[in-house]
This record gives C-alpha cells, sequence and structure tokens, in this order.
DNA sequence: ATATTTTATGAAATGGATTCCATAGCAAGC
DNA sequence: GCTTGCTATGGAATCCATTTCATAAAATAT
C-alpha cells in the first residue's frame, strides 16, 4: 500500500531523503531521519524489493542447478552453499531439473532475464559450450571439471582420486578389481570409469565387462549387486575387490553380501566413495571428497564475481582415503 | 540493453503491442507480431523480470523455510517440493534458517517485501502466533500442525502414528520401551514424546527416564544408545523394545548392538521411523510417513492460495506400519 | 574577509514492463 | 440505415525505489 512517495509527503521530506534514510547514507539531519522512521513505523511501510531489483539490476539470489535434491551428494553440496550463502545474505533458489535439459536452459535464462545474479551448476545435463554463452550475462560456476571455460569450477580430480583408491586396492594385494558407478553418462562418472580402465590396462589386470556395473544408485542397488556376485558358482569368477562410488551402495552390497556368509575383505574387499555417515556406520573404507566445502567454495567463489572480480577460477579440492575395515 | 520501447520503435509498432506479443495476447496483426518477433529476435532482446515482478506483484517464487537440507526427513520433502514446483513453473528459494528466529523472520518479511507469493514452512523454531500475522501479506503453509491457524498446514499425526507405532510393540509382547528422539523441543518431537508418555501411563508400562533418550540425530547418536544399554549388566535393567524416530538412528544403534552380540529383535526390537533406505536394507520395521507426498502437498495448497482460495487448509496424511524383521 | 569543503535537501531522470482507457475500422444483426 | 460487437492499435498512467545533478547553507581553511 505505502510506498516512498507517501512516506515523504507525509514526513514532510522529499522520497530521496527517504531513501537515505533507508539505505543509511549520510547527510540527513537528526530531526527528518526520525520523522521518516516513524513514518514508517505508523504506516508499517516495507520497500517493495521488486522496485529495488529493477532499479539496481540486483537481486541478491543465486539459483543452483541439480537433478535431485534427495541424495547424500546433492544434499551436502547444497548445505555447504546454503551455509555460505546464509553467512553472505543471499538467497539460493533451488533449481530441481530432474536432468532436463530444457529446464536447465530455463534457468540459465533466468541470468538473462537479469531475476538472479548468478548461476550455480552442481550437475547438468548440458555441455559446457552450451553453457558459457551465457556468462556474458552474470557469473557462472560448476561443480564440475569442464575443462578451460570462460567459467569458474569447483571440482575434485575424480580420475587421480579414483586411481589413487584403485593403487590403495592394488597395494593391498587385490588384483581381479570390479567396479560400480551410478549415471553412465555424467562427466564425473566417464572420468572415473575412464580411470578405472586406465588403471586396470597399466598395471596389466583382468577387465571382466561384467564386474563393471553402472546405475548402481541407491542401496537396494548394490544389494542387487551382490546377489548377482554371488550368483557366480565359480570363486574365481568373481572380483576380490570392488571399488565403489557411493558409500550407500556399498553398505547395500556389504550388507547383503554378509547375510550370505561372504567376509568382508577376507572374501571380498570393498571401496566405498563420498564418505558417508553410512560408510562410517560399517567400517567403510572410503574416499571422502569434501562435498561440503565444495558447497561452500562454489558460493564463495560466485560471490567474489558478483562483487567485480571477473577472471574465471579453477579451484581443485583435496580428497583422501579414509581407511577402515572392508579393505 | 534493450528494452520494450526500443522493441517497439524499431517495429515501428506501440509499446503495448509489443507487450501483447510478448504475453501472448490476441488482437495482434500477424504482420504486426511478425515484426516484432523479429526484432526480438535480432536485439536478442528478454525481458527484464524485475520490471514484471514490480508491475504484475508476483514473482512465481516460493520460500522454504528449514533449519537444514543435508538429511533425510527435509531432503525428501523439499524433493516433493520441488517436484511439484517444476511441474507448475514455480521457483523455490531455499531457506536454510539453521533454526535461527531471526533468519526467519526475514524470509517471512520476504512476503512482505514481496519478494516471493508465499511461503512453506517445513519446520520452524517460531511460534505460530509470530507466523500468523505474516499471513496478511501471503500464504504461508507449514509442515506441523500449528492448531486452528489462519494459515494453512499439511502434516502427519506424529502422536496417533506413534502410538500406533507403540501399539504395534505391545501387541507383539513388549513391555519394558525405551525411546529415542532428535531434538527434545521442537512441534513434532514434543508430540511424539507426549504420545509416549501417555501410552505408558495408560498400559501402566515401566518409565525409566534413561530409557527416553534425546539428541539422536546421527547414526552415530544410535550406536551411542546401543553402547550405553549394553553397559547395564542387568538384562532387566534394559528396554525389551526401542521406539526409534528416525530409521538411520535405528540403523546405528542396530549395527552397533548386533557387533556386541545382541539379537535383534529377540534381545532387542526395535522400531524405526520415517521409512529410509537404509531401514530397508536392514530389513528395519518402521513407520512409513510419506514425507514426499507431504511436500507435495505442501506445494499444492501454497500453489492454490496464491491463484485465489483464501480459505486456510488442513491436511492430514495417512501413516502406515511396515513389518519387517526387526520387532 | 574570502575561498573552499562539508553537510543537507530536493527535483527529476531512470530502470522496464503491464494495463486501463480511448479510438477506429469492419462485420454482423435487425 | 442504424446499432451492436469484434478486431486492432496506441497513449498514458502505473508499479516503486535509486541516483545523478543542482542548489544552498554551514563550517572550516587561508
Amino acid at each position: 500500500m505505502a510506498n516512498i512517495k507517501e512516506i515523504a509527503r507525509i514526513a514532510g521530506v522529499s522520497v530521496t531523503t527517504v531513501s537515505r534514510v533507508l539505505n543509511n547514507h549520510p547527510y540527513v539531519s537528526k530531526d527528518k531521519r526520525t520523522a521518516v522512521l516513524e513514518t514508517i513505523e505508523q504506516l508499517n511501510y516495507t520497500r517493495n524489493m521488486n522496485a529495488v531489483h529493477l532499479i539496481t539490476g540486483r537481486t541478491g539470489a543465486v539459483a543452483v542447478i541439480l537433478p535431485f535434491i534427495n541424495s547424500f551428494y546433492f544434499s551436502v553440496v547444497m548445505d555447504g552453499l546454503a551455509q555460505a550463502a546464509l553467512a553472505a545474505q543471499y538467497r539460493l533458489i533451488l533449481c530441481q531439473t530432474n536432468y532436463v535439459p530444457e529446464e536447465e536452459l530455463k534457468v540459465l535464462d533466468m541470468l538473462r532475464n537479469k531475476e538472479i545474479d548468478g548461476v550455480i551448476i552442481v550437475s547438468t545435463a548440458l555441455n559446457p559450450e552450451v553453457i558459457e554463452p551465457y556468462t556474458i550475462y552474470g557469473p557462472v560456476v560448476t561443480c564440475q571439471n569442464s575443462g578451460e571455460r570462460q567459467f569458474s569450477s569447483v571440482y575434485i580430480e575424480h580420475y587421480a582420486a579414483f586411481r589413487h583408491g584403485l593403487e590403495y586396492l592394488y597395494s593391498k594385494g587385490h588384483r581381479r578389481i570390479g567396479y560400480c558407478e551410478g549415471r553412465q553418462n555424467g562427466s564425473s562418472a566417464s572420468i572415473r570409469q575412464n580411470a578405472f580402465q586406465d588403471f586396470l590396462a597399466e598395471k596389466g589386470l583382468p577387465f571382466d565387462p561384467e564386474w563393471m556395473i553402472f546405475d548402481c544408485i541407491r542401496e537396494e542397488d548394490g544389494a542387487e549387486v551382490a546377489r548377482r556376485l554371488l550368483d557366480k558358482p565359480d570363486r574365481s569368477g568373481r572380483p576380490e575387490a570392488m571399488m565403489i562410488s557411493g558409500d550407500h551402495v556399498a553398505a547395500g552390497l556389504i550388507i547383503e553380501a554378509r547375510k550370505h556368509g561372504l567376509k568382508i575383505p577376507e572374501d571380498l574387499a570393498v571401496m566405498g566413495f563420498d564418505n558417508q555417515p553410512i560408510g562410517r556406520l560399517l567400517g567403510i573404507t572410503t574416499i571422502d571428497n569434501q562435498l561440503h566445502q565444495m558447497g561452500e567454495a562454489a558460493f564463495g567463489i560466485i560471490h567474489e564475481h558478483i562483487n567485480g572480480s571477473s577472471l574465471p577460477v579453477t579451484r581443485k579440492l583435496e580428497y583422501r582415503i579414509i581407511e577402515r575395515s572392508t579393505v
């Protein structure tokens, strides 16, 4: 109802003065300031932020693109983002896109439309070259390695991390190694797959396509893998060790395998990924990849971009193996 | 750069006509329409949504208040919300508040400021009477039962659901029943606590304050509870059954208890809550409380409110016991 | 006493779209 | 031949706050 003009009229000052009071600018006399504040109080006035956004060209909001929030990986990254955004007094628009490219493009269009100040892409179905042109409208930060681009990124070196895990299995004497992955396509998944295949090739280890299993998303998928491996009557037809991206999937596999009397790690070694609480509980040896820090860093970078720094940044995060008892 | 005025000038029409084209209004001749569309294409024009928000008084965005996203409960509800919002072409602003009242009030102020069209409160530290006055600025929906209020809510009947679980334990012959809860305060937690105490009193069952354990948030807390219970040398000093709000906590307890040689459910029956994937994996008997549907319903209600329906709605969701093998 | 800086204030332009209201041509109805 | 209704179009008001520019008084410096 009430607007700045009315406040000005009633307080007997100009709209400029009201705006100054609102924004804590100096050069407002004490009496006028109190007059304005009193009128604001009386009329229960607050500014219409849409008008502010229009004139300032800023909204104090950043969009976050991810496929779904209901997964350990994304909810931890999101928590890191949200924590940082809260501290910086920024708003996050959660754009859960289900990996639908059109939806993701709509979000990038929000940047053109000036609805948001920046976009953080946690995971996307879009190719980097599709994203790049949007950077002229505002800062974009990805949480995936997207090569040499005009936008910033924060990521863990999946290739190195995964190889490191494989080296660890190797050092423990394991030679027949299998591998479970989530979605087969997807940038980090294919990087991990390369790491896996390169490693086997370099070490001259046996490669059995049946030991490379995709679409392991949920706990139950891990259990299913256990059943499938146990189906093999011949023990030598089974891997000795499994590298599994996602501790929850590893947990499913372990619990199911134990049900069938398998000893972990004696009969089957299991190496997880993501350092999830369930992994800690079950004593799963895993690779911590600092998801929370990734979120924090991604927000930090976009925040800097919004406040002027225009050069793209590439930040690699550390990973480390957490030795527990499943290898 | 380019605005509607410039498009109008170059296309040789009025701004009104451009606006009509933009909004698919009828009464625009074919040639003018194409002229406008071509000019838009040429100048790579998109509208400034902040101007649209200002004049229309709508933003197409809804804020979601919750303490943290990184937990099963909240991420599932959020997923439900996000799914519904995507379908309705709405944006969700994730306001992770850490249960800090000032932050929550800031979000409600966004409603006053017209930055958002509505607020969905998944969980809050604020009392309903503090929230109520904000409903004059726009629709508010809570995911907690907040009594007779001027705003809508969607919730499961925690009291009934919890009692139902207790009845189930009772029907299986358990008499010495313990209870694990997350935060001690918090509306649904205290409702559950009442249900627990009322039930014991009515059935004349033994109540030991040591069997009522709070601050069980994480898996590890459940493991800690197991250790504490096992410390009791005397078996009759231990409960026969535990009612645990949160399957992940139940999982922690079960895994730790089994490590110490306890048989579940023979030595200790465990009933979970929330129907989480980990519960399914471990065969935990639990209560499903339709969290995803809660999110969907909450969005549905706020969407209806935004589109006119002003009467507050109260929607109760069904719950059901999922019988597995820990009771 | 004069020149300069600091403080205080407001008018008007700006950001960019939507929509009410007015006007007019043209077709159909009686 | 006259009224009513539909299609098409534009002018101007509206939404509301920020900021530049101009002006003037007061305070400080020379």
